[in-house]
DNA sequence: TTGCTAGTTGGAAGA
DNA sequence: CTCTTCCAACTAGCA
């Protein structure tokens, strides 16, 4: 008998999971296993909303796992200990992961593959998080990965059409003889320390289930699929957003992106007007997939120095304009109410996230993009190591984009889509009693108006801790000796 | 080597 | 309200 043991990390879904069909091909009964890692669920490092999120996911996956017979080990400890302790405990002969490519989980799987093959067990890994293997991909670009969205979709159309995504299992071998003896343990938020989930957006919506009908949903206004322009849409809506919000699903592996792109070309097939990448919602899918293939070669990816593709910045640490920033009290309210959206949502429209970083870094406060990455790092459900990092980089003007004179104005961004605020009155409700004109500078407002609104500038609500005219021109100058000295 | 082109998503002012 | 123009500007990719 070949006890095999699956170690679920990412990945959590049974449709299109190649590393688990490979696995349980080859195993006679069968461990299926998550480990949740102690230090990676502090309130320091994961808001509650993702925590909640990937337990919600857990529960789905076990759901599923038991309609086939089997079910899910939830272990928790530090990983390596956990699945080594796993690997003797059940006298397991083979085990299967789906390849994590970021540094912390290829640092992790290196250590455990080494544990595993000492001991002689069999380890299968195959890719399953991007449509295409991001070394494969390197390799046919030549050995070295496109710097340029244009320049990666030249060497999509030379790959092809990614592998078209394999079925869910109908099967499961039956579970290892040890595993009645575990109890059903996916801990609660409180038992790991953490407040209750506030978030609206993706409350209770955990799992592959509901990445799966969120995902027909969606698809089923075909035209808006067609047309999708992301440079088009509203980031000050909320109710509904004016985006998929399927990031989470893909960040956790709960949606495979190979589902969602063959689902995208069937659409793409009635509409030949249909929208191009990279603004269209096949872009959206290469955009990760392009940040991905680039982030697999580079070292450091996700701090400024020692990262070959990042611009080097003197920024300036200054942890009190951060903690403003990341607490929504900046005195600007459409950054502000976004940071609160944000925290209690876990979620912000793609421009909203541009808007933020700008301020933060190269338009405003000069604080390094970094701890900006650590806060949405913390904060959103759909984080992602590898396009936070890219995003925080394009952002403030250190990789990709280039045009740092253009910056977000945090006053008449928000105005062209939302001309009466109604964003920043359900996130900040002290403002919501402000005339329109003054919504996004409620420091102009007159006392007057100040007093009617309840709202007094000072008290209520915060001055603007910048002037945001004075920041721009100083930091346009800052930028441009960064530039001219790299 | 050099020159040329194109690049997801700005803002202000004016027609 | 929508469109154009100007502002000032850098890089990767390619011929």
């Amino acid at each position: 008998m070949t006890a095999t043991l699956f170690w679920f990390r990412k990945g959590l879904r049974l449709h299109d999971n190649p590393a688990l069909l490979a696995t349980i091909a080859e195993a006679h009964t069968l461990y299926p296993v998550f480990v949740i890692d102690p230090a990676l669920v502090t309130p320091e490092r994961v808001g509650a909303n993702r925590l909640a999120f990937l337990l919600e996911s857990l529960a789905a996956l076990d759901s599923s796992l038991r309609r086939l017979g089997s079910r899910l080990i939830v272990l928790r400890g530090e990983p390596v200990a956990c699945i080594a302790r796993a690997l003797a405990e059940w006298q397991i002969a083979r085990l299967g992961f789906e390849r994590d490519d970021e540094p912390y989980a290829r640092q992790r799987d290196r250590q455990i593959v080494q544990i595993a093959t000492e001991r002689g067990i069999a380890v299968r890994t195959l890719p399953g998080h991007t449509l295409y293997d991001p070394a494969a991909s390197i390799a046919a670009a030549g050995g070295r990965a496109p710097r340029t969205y244009q320049a990666f979709l030249k060497l999509l159309a030379q790959l092809g059409p990614p592998a078209a995504p394999c079925p869910a299992p109908g099967a499961l071998p039956p579970l290892g003889p040890l595993a009645g003896a575990i109890p059903r343990a996916i801990p609660s938020l409180a038992e790991l320390g953490h407040p209750s989930a506030t978030a609206t957006l993706h409350a209770g919506a955990g799992g592959e289930g509901a990445a799966l009908e969120r995902l027909s949903a969606w698809l089923a206004d075909r035209p808006r699929v067609a047309h999708f322009a992301k440079p088009d849409t509203d980031p000050t809506a909320f109710a509904p957003p004016s985006t998929t919000t399927l990031s989470p699903y893909l960040k956790f592996g709960c949606l495979s992106p190979r589902t969602f792109w063959s689902a995208l070309q069937q659409i793409y097939a009635e509409f030949p007007d249909r929208t191009q990448p990279p603004v269209s919602l096949l872009g959206q899918l290469y955009w990760r997939e392009f940040f991905y293939t680039l982030a697999w070669e580079t070292p450091n990816y996700d701090r400024m120095v020692g990262n070959p593709i990042c611009r080097q910045i003197p920024w300036e640490d200054d942890p009190a304009r951060l903690a403003a920033w990341e607490e929504g009290r900046t005195g600007y309210p459409w950054i502000d109410a976004a940071m609160i959206q944000l925290r209690q949502e876990g979620w912000l429209h793609h421009l909203a996230r541009h808007a933020v970083a700008c301020f933060l870094t190269r338009g405003d406060l000069w604080v390094s993009w970094e701890a900006g990455q650590r806060v949405f790092e913390r904060w959103l459900v759909d984080a992602d190591w590898c396009l936070n990092a890219s995003n925080w980089m394009w952002l403030s003007a250190s990789a990709f984009f280039h045009a740092y004179h253009r910056v977000y104005s945090p006053v008449a961004f928000a105005r062209r889509t939302d001309p009466g605020g109604q964003y920043v009155r359900h996130f900040l409700p002290g403002l919501a009693r402000l005339p329109d004109r003054y919504i996004y500078e409620p420091w102009k407002a007159p006392l007057a108006v100040q007093r009617e609104a309840g709202c007094l500038i000072g008290r209520d609500y915060p001055a603007p801790i910048v002037d945001h005219d004075q920041a721009r021109v100083r930091n346009l100058e800052r930028m441009r000796s960064a530039y001219a000295a790299g």
